[in-house]
DNA sequence: ACTTGTTTGTGAACGATTTCACATGGGCAC
DNA sequence: GTGCCCATGTGAAATCGTTCACAAACAAGT
């Protein structure tokens, strides 16, 4: 549906999605002491062609050596790089309730470069006690305090009846990035980038392939 | 990556996936009062062309009237029987820690026919211990116990490191649909539809997007 | 019953993504 | 330094998914 524009070249968005596979099989691979790889064993982990692991690296350059493969250690740093993963997030969570609490107690988060360092709620009890040692602020200060603590990706899991609301003022705070876990269709300005984490609708799939005795295949 | 066979047709996951988007709008174009509703009218509720519709539609059957419309209510009963939600499925849990809390307490799961009924850990604190209203098993009984209570989805809410073992024991127990949480690749048998719910790779995306100041677009 | 207006269902065109196939070029042995 | 081997990088081909465009079909009005 939408190539992405990076350079000069145009990225699919499944080139994306497999690059933080591979970044997650790199990172395996240099545990296990490799020094290089070839996009043959590297296609073999993720179960995928070679041809496709050499296509989606070349959208961003050339990173290996003919007739030896790629360093692991240099292309876990580059995909690293691609994806900014090498760097930390400043993220805020919106709706501290049963999906919110357990996200921000998820340590994977914060290892991986994205910090969750404001939460808000608009739940009087919730307000100004802490939680994991973050203190939940009034949602009614969000546009404002989101700029102050520099915030570039937010988190929503709020009911969906007002997942928009609160979408409208993340944005007006100036967030460019959101995961959204209510499961409706959230308008977003054009310059905005939103993921959903639609959990029924997986669950709908799931069903979907019982009925429909669809057999095997890792469909993501 | 893989075209659905359905009866002769080859459908598209993202057909699926759509179909998922179209029921949600049914329903509320019913609570509207819409009698019929047009591909167009459709098509701009989710930001999609008439013509995706109707091809999504066609897969499965001649659904409309021409000059009229889809009659809204059996479309919405149509579509939930191809995708399976107008049935109720029994849904186990394994792994009740915060991940897990969460999707147990989770209501519209439920609503939508999706009963988690069986909850597995292993943990000696929280075996036989009621969690809403449901007992922890001992997942060493998991093959068994999934057998006897006929659970037809599973939802893997364990940490990645033992989410293989765990799946295993799933698949031995003949479950033909798993929902995974954990951030790994699971090997799966080939008659097994398994469904992943990555989350660090979503916000892996966003940061791309961020580094790579992707404008706009409602990726999914 | 005929005409008009509207919207479906679908083959064909188009566009995007994946796979193929091979020329290219670096490493390594001698 | 020369030559062989091997895996990359990349156009070209194939496959897959979306959009176009129009014939067919039905409703409604006269
Ligand atoms: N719990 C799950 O397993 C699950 C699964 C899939 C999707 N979701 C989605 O995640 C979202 C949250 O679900 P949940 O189960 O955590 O719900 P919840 O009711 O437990 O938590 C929602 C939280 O948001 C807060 N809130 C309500 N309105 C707010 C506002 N305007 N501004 C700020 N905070 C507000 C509430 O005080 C509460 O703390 C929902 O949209 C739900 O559909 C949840
Ligand atoms: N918490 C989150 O926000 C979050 C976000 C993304 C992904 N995940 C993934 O979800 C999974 C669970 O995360 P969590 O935060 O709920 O972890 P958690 O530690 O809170 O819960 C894990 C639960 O699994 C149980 N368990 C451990 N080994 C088990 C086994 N062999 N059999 C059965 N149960 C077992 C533990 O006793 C615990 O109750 C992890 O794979 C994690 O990567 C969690």
């Amino acid at each position: 549906m939408c190539p992405i524009p990076v350079g000069i070249k145009r990225v699919a968005e499944s080139t994306i999605h497999r690059l933080s596979h591979y970044w997650r099989v790199l990172i395996a691979l240099e545990k296990e002491g490799y020094k290089t790889v070839s996009s043959r064993e590297l296609a073999q982990r993720e179960k995928l062609t070679p041809a496709q692991v050499r296509k989606d690296l070349s959208f961003f350059g050339s990173f290996g050596t003919r007739g030896l493969g790629y360093p692991v250690t240099q292309l876990k740093e580059q995909v690293s790089a691609i994806l900014g993963t090498n760097q930390t997030w400043r993220v805020a969570l919106v709706g501290v309730g049963n999906m919110g609490s357990a996200l921000v107690g998820y340590k994977e988060f914060s290892r991986q470069g994205f910090n969750i360092i404001k939460l808000f709620d608009n739940d009087q009890r919730k307000i100004g006690s802490f939680h994991k040692g973050l203190i939940i602020s009034d949602v009614r200060n969000l546009e404002v305090e989101i700029k102050q603590a520099g915030i570039e990706i937010a988190i929503i899991a709020v009911p969906s009846a007002v997942a928009q609301q609160v979408m409208d003022e993340i944005a007006k705070g100036g967030v460019k990035a959101i995961l959204n876990f209510a499961s409706v269709k959230l308008k977003v300005p054009g310059d905005v980038c939103i993921r959903n984490e639609h959990m029924s609708m997986e669950l709908e799939h799931l069903s979907f392939a019982l009925v429909n005795k669809i057999t095997g295949k890792q469909c993501e």
